[in-house]
DNA sequence: TTGACATATGCCGATATAGGTATATATTAC
DNA sequence: GTAATATATACCTATATCGGCATATGTCAA
């Protein structure tokens, strides 16, 4: 009845565009030679209020993308890898619909649209669907 | 003053748990020898309501992460990489996070702790943030 | 033309959450 | 002790959306 409270997941976490700003901070941090910001530097970094800095920090810990050090009153922030791995993982089970075979599914796609533009609409020579021996009995009919 | 309509990027698209399914069953689809799916047939693979299923290839078709084809009254849907890759090339920025270098981040990081328990809280020896070449006049005291 | 089928869309209510501001909670400094 | 600094959190309001339902739109069949 309303959207899925996901907000402690790492695709979720990183829809939010500044997190993905905090997270793009924190790398050039990272390859600047420090692995660690402290909160305050990311509000000099990304002129942010601190609040909003720290509850975008706080999303990003709790799915495990960032991981926190204690340092006296600061607290040192850095990238965890892993929950980011996850989304990685995800998305490379898609990596073969844009390299080069890309091309085959559109060519195969422009076969299928011509043959249908030809047969009217009947779905038969070109293999239609198959798949659906899933078919269930409410519309089975 | 509320989340920001990023509803039309793909990092919002993929938060969705649903539409990570709907991906899934057309990834399933192409596998199984289908690059297309009709709206209809997703319905009777996910047990959906139709609307809903409609609504979430919409979202994910607005975004460029499926593609349509009319034919006849049908709507066959297929995955289009593109929006996708845009993730995973996103996400490719931090695998040195993931990666055995991993290690050497925890390793810095405990040196970090070590050192800062032994020296109360001066962060001096070992390069605190000099990043913060960027410090802003706000706080810069 | 009329009706059945396939899909999209509009409206609704519920809720998750982003941002703002003030404040609580540490921790260090004096 | 008290003040100052660093960060988190609570509270509020506005809004984006999800799901459910009804319905509009388009296409095929008779």
């Amino acid at each position: 009845m309303a959207r899925s409270p996901t907000t402690l997941d790492p695709f979720n976490a990183i829809a939010e565009p500044k997190r993905r700003e905090v997270l793009d901070a924190l790398a050039k941090a990272f390859a600047a030679g420090n692995p660690e910001v402290a909160v305050n530097d990311l509000v000099n970094i990304l002129q942010w209020p601190q609040p909003q800095v720290s509850k975008h920090l706080a999303v990003l810990r709790e799915v495990g993308i960032v991981a926190v050090r204690h340092r006296g009153r600061e607290r040192l922030y850095s990238i965890n890898g892993e929950g980011l791995k996850t989304i990685h993982d995800w998305t490379a089970m898609f990596d073969k619909f844009w390299t080069h075979k890309l091309d085959r599914i559109k060519l195969r796609a422009e076969a299928l649209a011509r043959a249908a533009e030809g047969e009217s609409a009947a779905s038969s020579s070109i293999a239609p669907h198959p798949l659906l021996a899933i078919r269930h009995p409410s519309k089975e009919s």
